[in-house]
DNA sequence: CTTAAGTACTGCAACGTTGTATAGTCCAAC
DNA sequence: GTTGGACTATACAACGTTGCAGTACTTAAG
């Protein structure tokens, strides 16, 4: 049995409240006494009981960040980073896998682990704006692209924007059959949504017709599939535009292992800057988020609502990060 | 305030511990009053209060999992696996980042959060052996190769084994001059230790001089930098046995933009089996540990100890795990 | 000398839950 | 008709911590 207040009180000679005093640092204290104290904490090992302490203050001091998959490279970085970013508050991080089940998601929200977390993060993938509850129990703060004007915080890129602009960059190496890889049907998937609405903008804008492949799922093998059938299609692109990095390593594996060279016949740029891409040959031309930034500012953003002042009720916060356009060999290299 | 026992009780016409008593679908309580109770609960949407539960009972339903850093694949994929089988006893996992550094790690195992998690899945690092205290409060599980006879319960695949039989590979396709990347000075780099034991092994076993080229740590930018200076050293190797995946990409990286080519030129080979190596371009040959089974068997193992049967004491387990040589373009591709 | 303010410390109650002890009811068996 | 057992429900105490109220002493001001 690990020693309390009581036990290290006992062997001190004062009250537990003084211990307790002691530990939270508490001004009036007489420095004898806190010195006593200290040696008798030091001589039992005494951790403080977080679940007691939990239970009296109502803060577990742990947030939880949701994402659909940590083995996605950009989720993995993701959360790295948040935990960095927490570690700064003295926050801990419970990791929630969801694999984008919009039910896991919803169960999330609402609250099942509501006791035991002070925040949340969360990246959702399934869930739609109205999905979310009006009013939480537990701060939310929302990842990635959104809806904006939801009923939670969120911090995000312009993902519409971005894509114009990756798109953009292929329309100005002269491409003009120009596809796209990712669609998806769901209404709920805003992420694919967002990213085809800027594709689609900067298509019309050069007056260039689409080229709309599906994709499952963002995962390489779902890259390499879509680029295999629209080379076996009628319409073969000059260059492709990928929601995501992982389908971009996968189309390009693909076009390689048939003889296209990238970027010579086929251009390929990506969304999300992994690790990967900058040492992939070729390396990878991308958009790149300002991810330690949106790490940051979300956990700011728990911050502000979980202070106990004033800043914690008001409207949702939206914050907007930045991105850059990123050129490698994939779209302007000699391959 | 969210309600308690106490406010469900009041709806419900019934005492406290009878509340209790339905939440924890004790026997014998009757129809008639359980369903009276269950319906005050979800009129009130009543969640039990987790921090108080944990500090009767001890347990929190929560376990740490210690890795180095999310950003490297391998650990993100190994985390992805653990959150999966720790959900199947619905545990939550708490991931902590320790960046390699031998002070966190110590702490960690020192019990700073002792009171808040029921167990530790550690994946050290910087800490040897000695470093663990003979006898923990909460069980530790350690993951990844470890020293034999250690303090802990750990499940590991035979590190230097699967070393040599990469090696083995290399030198069954007629390389001579093979070099390893990834060798580190520090004796607490126990990962990089095991593998150049067995890259040893294999290469004495044929009477073929080593050719070891260090890596700071374990990123693809390392593995980069050490391939460059390998190619710009006396001794230009015909093939490399990368410690891990990421060196290997590095490397190949290296050698495709000095226009070598992998496998014709230089045979490449890794470890871990990321996927990132199965869309890569050439795709990469590694050693594959069963990394499902790892997650599982470390998550049954902290099961055992938590069980308040009999197994819950006992001498540390040493758990193996197979590995399996996969063989992709890198070494056996037409590049 | 009285009052007020400050310092150093203590004791009690409460956070929400569950284990143990207990008490009452009902029915069957002797 | 008593005894014993199974069933149903309750009361109380703890888990370890902290907020609040309160006591006792010291110092400074009026």
């Amino acid at each position: 049995m690990p020693p309390g207040l009581k036990d290290v009180a006992a062997r001190a000679g004062v009250s537990i409240k003084t211990v307790s005093n002691v530990v939270n640092g508490y001004v009036h204290v007489a420095p004898a006494t806190r010195a006593r104290v200290q040696a008798a904490i030091d001589a039992l090992g005494y951790v403080p009981n977080m679940a007691a302490r939990q239970l009296r203050s109502g803060r577990s001091g742990v947030i939880a960040l949701a994402v659909p998959e940590l083995q996605s490279p950009y989720f993995a970085e993701m959360a790295g980073l948040i935990v960095q970013a927490a570690e700064r508050r003295s926050w801990t991080v419970l990791i929630d896998q969801t694999d984008g089940h919009a039910e896991r998601e919803r169960n999330l929200v609402a609250g099942l682990r509501r006791h035991a977390i002070d925040g949340l993060i969360f990246s959702p993938l399934a869930l739609a704006g109205d999905d979310l509850p009006k009013r939480t129990e537990t701060p939310i703060v929302l990842l990635g692209e959104r809806v904006w004007h939801g009923p939670a915080d969120h911090v995000a890129i312009d993902s519409t924007a971005a894509a114009a602009e990756a798109t953009r960059h292929l329309i100005g190496l002269g491409r003009r059959r120009i596809a796209a890889i990712g669609v998806q049907e769901d209404p709920s998937a805003v992420t694919a949504h967002q990213r085809l609405a800027g594709y689609r903008l900067a298509l019309a804008e050069a007056a260039l017709p689409p080229i709309e492949a599906p994709a499952a799922s963002f995962h390489r093998a779902d890259g390499a599939a879509a680029m295999a059938r629209l080379l076996d299609g009628d319409s073969r692109p000059d260059a492709v535009f990928c929601f995501n990095d992982l389908l971009a390593l996968g189309a390009i594996r693909t076009l390689l292992s048939r003889g296209c060279r990238v970027p010579g016949d086929v251009a390929v740029i990506g969304f999300d800057d992994i690790e990967d891409g900058r040492f992939s040959t070729p390396t990878l031309s991308t958009i790149a988020p300002d991810a330690p930034r949106i790490a940051q500012l979300a956990v700011d953003l728990l911050g502000e609502r979980l202070g106990d002042g004033s800043a914690a009720a008001g409207p949702p916060r939206e914050l907007r990060v930045d991105h850059r356009l990123v050129i490698r060999e994939s779209t302007a290299g000699q391959g």
